[in-house]
DNA sequence: CTGTTAGCGCCTTCAG
DNA sequence: CTGAAGGCGCTAACAG
């Protein structure tokens, strides 16, 4: 009556795909299905013999675990979907690279995703890829949609938010504070004796986090009783093109200027560049200051003073957060203040 | 006897996860589990009405599909890995760019695996990837492991191999031919009336198709009766700093060089910034190419002489190929030459 | 340490 | 156009 089960027959009925299943090692291996399977996920629990047998059979047959079975058995599949606002801009790559890096090497995958700087595209990634049952998430920033932060908090799981810094956070947090980052740059320009100060951005409209930095640097001019301090934006990406029409722009608008802080590096360098092709001096006619910490800076003439941030390291460290509480450790510290240096060179 | 499949009683014994399935959806409007998964996969196939009350139990429930039980279900999830050497290279970063665009565009999602110019780990990546049953994969380069390639030709689904070009992919194939491009800006070096000159380049040991651009640059001086062709290289991934040293030692070794052809832009640009910083006059003194395109060729002081390969277009045309294969339509090209383009400014 | 049993949540197949 | 039945391949739970 019953399906005879331990016959070929009534399998493979909904495709013909032919591959080699955990059953098929079992078979060949003489145990049953579940010790196969706890001779690949939890060797230590399996006798030497066995465990001899079974990867052998694994060997011959060219056995490859079907992840999406586990997954849906085991309600987890070792997945990690990493959003960030966009992968055209470098900073998110380094943050990336140190994340699949680290990922990689403990057996995740890293999902990819991108929001476009919208938290109603980010909401969405993050619905369809839950469905995955990722083993953790890490996205970018504390700021998302009401929903998505009720949705990962009642989800249980390990979320990493990255950065930026915050006591709001979902769950777990890594980056810096760009206010005081703003600041910092801001500070070091005052010092230099710098009083007709720039900040130029791009792209600010959508970027809250250069937003925070420019807030930081107001904040410390109107400290130090610094009058101006003004603001050229454009809804572009950051580029070498852009800083160069901005340098130019506020050149001509304000031909007083005598420092320019720039949201970032390429930014700035964009500036230095076209500074260099006109011949101007930098910083007798102009200082310029950035905020990354790219190589290029170390490069120009003059090397770029800039607020380097470990973006590589932020990375890494999002992705050991996520790890520890996988591993079962629940992190003392939920949140890493990734810091960050002030670089003076020549620039300034 | 039997399970009481209507009760809630008996589900939900694995474990606590208190998801929302398609079978409360089902029940909330009154209808089989099977006709909430066509209104969602294939609403044309339902009528209107059930569509609607289906919709609207979606939207209060919070449904969100499982995912990994949809793909083991149709032996299919909507993942396409993507396998590169490395994520610390621009290039590889722009590619993936234009891949990741397109097919999230059309619902897809790129897995990001790094093979660190290994392919043993790429193999290996492979197998543990093709666990997740992905619609289909892009991987980097003609070059691989046997056993990788029959697998991939067995597996059945669409394959792109990107950043070459090859009448023995896999399955599809877009790229540039590298040999041509070597060539390419060595006959422009000639054409220029340089005689002495250099092919720079880094991490070529491991980085075949940079040889394979040093190959066609030195049988086109070889072809020219040009006798002096020499080749620089370390084993470090490439950067303005290797270029600059590269730059500097290339100097030193060879003091009546006249050209130097930098196996990448990075490289270059080292070059013509520590060139600007000794006030060495390019191309005077030295002349200088690269190769990629990067946009900060333009903004150097000379503007860097370059081949420019459309490395986001790269992205997402190997992206429209896989998608096309997906819809059913068989390419009539399973294989697009990307092109470059020589970009002549003044470094040479 | 090993096996049995019963699903994970969805979709394919086959009927109506 | 809608539904019933069963299985995709694996592992959790519970014995022995």
């Amino acid at each position: 009556m019953a399906i005879d089960k331990a016959g070929v027959r009534e399998r493979r009925r909904h495709r013909g795909d032919n591959r080699v299943t955990i059953e098929d090692v079992a078979k060949q291996a003489g145990v049953a299905p579940i010790t196969v399977s706890r001779a690949l996920n939890t060797p230590e629990k399996v006798s030497a013999r066995l465990r001899e047998r079974i990867d052998q059979a694994v060997e011959t047959l060219g056995y490859v675990p079907n992840l999406i079975a586990g997954g849906l058995a085991s309600a987890g599949t070792r997945v990690i979907p990493v959003v960030v606002p966009s992968l055209s801009i470098l900073t998110f790559i380094e943050v990336i690279h140190g994340i699949q890096q680290t990922l990689e090497a403990a057996g995740y995958q890293v999902l990819l995703g991108s929001s476009d700087f919208d938290l109603d595209r980010e909401a969405a990634l993050l619905d369809s890829v839950l469905g995955y049952s990722p083993s953790g998430v890490i996205l970018t920033g504390l700021r998302h949609h009401e929903s998505t932060v009720r949705r990962l908090k009642a989800w249980g799981r390990p979320v990493v938010e990255i950065m930026e810094l915050g006591d709001a956070s979902i769950d777990m947090n890594v980056g810096v504070d760009n206010a005081e980052v703003g600041a910092c740059m801001a500070l070091h320009l005052l010092e230099r004796g710098y009083r007709r100060i720039a900040f130029l951005g791009t792209g600010m409209v959508r970027d809250y986090r250069a937003r925070e930095r420019y807030e930081g640097h107001r904040e410390a001019l109107a400290a130090a009783g610094v009058e101006s301090e003004l603001l050229f934006q454009q809804d572009e990406p950051s580029s070498y093109e852009v800083g160069r029409q901005l340098f130019l722009e506020a050149l001509e608008a304000r031909p007083d200027l005598e420092a320019m802080h720039f949201a970032n590096d390429n930014l700035a360098a964009g500036a230095i560049l076209e500074a260099n092709r006109r011949g101007m001096r930098v910083p007798e006619d102009i200082a310029i200051g950035g905020y990354l910490g790219l190589s290029l800076g170390e490069h120009l003439t003059p090397r770029l003073t800039t607020v380097t941030v470990p973006r590589f390291e932020m990375g890494v460290e999002a992705a050991k957060l996520l790890l520890a509480r996988l591993k079962g450790r629940s992190p003392a510290l939920p949140r890493v203040d990734i810091g960050y240096e002030l670089t003076v060179r020549e620039s300034t």
